[in-house]
RNA sequence: GGAGAGGUGGCAGAGUGGUCGAUUGCGGCGGUCUCGAAAACCGUUGUUCGCCUUCCGGCGAACCGGGGGUUCGAAUCCCCCCCUCUCCGCCA
């Protein structure tokens, strides 16, 4: 969430920038001054009746040591009506404490001065593309047909044994799917990653902290008896890691990585291209996280694309990278880069990363800040992340890409962690 | 699941109704001493909100797991919730 001090100082600024999110600010914000006003009126009243009670009360004590009943009585008498009169006063605060949190979790994260305008996935903004674009024999086939072919992912076992959704990875299929993760995780620990294995359930407040909660409650499945949500990434732990948290400037930036199964819900978001991997409830991702100094934070952005960027080459595949514009931005991001590969036989590109700087925008509602050596400030740290990658698709554009007549070639890369270079 | 104990500042650990944001120790930071370091000694040491201030900062409020209550006054008393630990049972 934006700072209610932005908010109030850069209004005008504030209005602006999220036009570029195509986001209508004007009356959630002159509600939030208003709110704020009467807040601080109420708060500075309230602060001072407390201290005359406080004084009054600490008379009376004093009084009653000495043994001057009278006195004391006399004084207690003169608390009654100041009691009440708090009372009431910070009795109308809760409410707009309420009023202020609900209307200033509505507005999104202000984006970075770099974003293209626009509305949707047509205005995105490629800024490099690599890789070679492979052709494809006549009778080359989409992935959905190849795991059949292969016997290396089942749908319908899945379907018998969750729902839709929930592909059962068997043989090379399985041992593909570990290999990946295990070249990411190496690769991320090359660049200086320290891995986490953390919960895949997380409480409500994590679930705040990154963003989740309160409004996509709908996307993640929840564990209704114990509260606990089934993590859409492991940006929700790791990030949630920091919540509450003071670093020192010198520990900056923190560099966490995490592979972790993900659950989405994907509710209302089905329809045309979203046959086989290309959308499922549960997939494998390794996330890459990072908390930056908010000076120093676009720097680890360009590193985390350039990691990204190692990975999907190292694998052959043909990639792009887009700067998303404002109207395809998420609502807690200030910049995103995506990146899509070539899937060969659908003959589209298919997102298998999302490269996100949200700036202090998270670190507000987790609580994260760091001080600089020596000082005595406290400021909100920047927080990002990415997937450094999500599974599936890369191994529906590796299937689709490298068929052959004789079977599906594995990336050199890989084989050392498959042991097969070749499933045929 | 059954029984018990407990949640206090970065950590350890006092505090059972009246200047307690909280004794003390450790750690951290600054200094004295030293060629330098260690030791010793001295000083300092949380967060959030509000008001004031050009900076430094000052004043006030709140925070002793969370929420409510009693009281002129709560870390201390009462109620609810959460969490942790120990023992027993079950168990990957």
């Amino acid at each position: 969430m934006l700072t209610i001090n932005l908010i109030r100082e850069k209004k005008e600024f504030v209005i602006e920038r999220l036009k570029v999110k195509n986001f209508k600010a004007e009356e959630i914000i002159d509600k939030i001054l208003e709110l704020d006003t009467s807040r601080r009126e109420i708060q500075s009243k309230t602060d001072f009746l407390q201290s005359e009670m406080n004084r009054i009360s600490k008379e009376i004590g004093t009084l009653m040591k000495n043994g001057n009943k009278a006195e004391a009585e006399a004084a207690r008498e003169k608390t009654y009506s100041l009691k009440e009169e708090i009372k009431t006063l910070s009795g109308k605060l809760i409410p707009i404490d309420n009023d202020l949190k609900t209307e200033i979790v509505r507005l999104p994260n202000l984006p970075h001065e770099s974003v293209p305008d626009g509305f949707g996935a047509d205005d995105n903004v490629t800024v490099k593309q690599g890789g070679v674009i492979p052709q494809l024999h006549e009778t080359a086939l989409p992935h959905w047909e190849l795991i059949k072919k292969y016997d290396i992912i089942d749908f319908d076992l899945g379907i018998k044994l969750t729902g839709a959704g929930f592909p059962v990875y068997k043989g090379k299929g399985a041992k593909l799917e570990r290999a990946l993760v295990s070249f990411f995780l190496d690769e991320g620990e090359k660049a200086g990653y320290t891995e986490i294995m953390p919960p895949i359930m997380v409480n409500e407040d994590s679930g705040f902290g990154t963003g989740q909660l309160p409004d996509k409650e709908g996307q993640m499945y929840h564990a209704t008896p114990d509260n606990f949500y089934l993590i859409p990434t492991a940006e929700v732990p790791v990030t949630n890691i920091y919540r509450d948290v003071i670093l020192t400037a010198d520990e900056l930036p923190k560099k966490n990585m995490a592979y972790t199964p993900c659950f989405r819900r994907e509710a209302g978001s089905w329809g045309a291209d979203v046959r086989g991997l290309n959308r499922l409830h549960q997939f494998d991702k390794v996330e890459i996280v990072r908390i930056a100094h908010p000076d120093h934070s676009y720097e680890s952005l360009n590193e985390m694309v350039s990691h990204v960027e190692n990975l999907v080459s190292k694998l052959g595949l043909p990639y792009r990278i887009l700067r998303l514009c404002g109207g395809d931005m998420s609502f807690t991001s200030a910049l995103t880069y995506d990146f899509e590969v070539w899937s060969a036989a659908q003959k589209r590109w298919l997102e298998v990363s999302s490269v996100s700087n949200f700036e202090s925008f998270q670190a507000n509602r987790l609580k994260c800040r760091f001080k600089e050596k020596g000082g005595k400030q406290t400021r909100l740290v920047h927080t990002l992340n990415g997937s450094a990658l999500a599974l599936p698709r890369i191994v529906a554009a590796l299937l689709e890409n490298n068929q052959t007549e004789s079977g599906i070639k594995i990336p050199a890369v890989l084989v050392p962690y498959t042991g097969f270079d070749t499933i045929g």
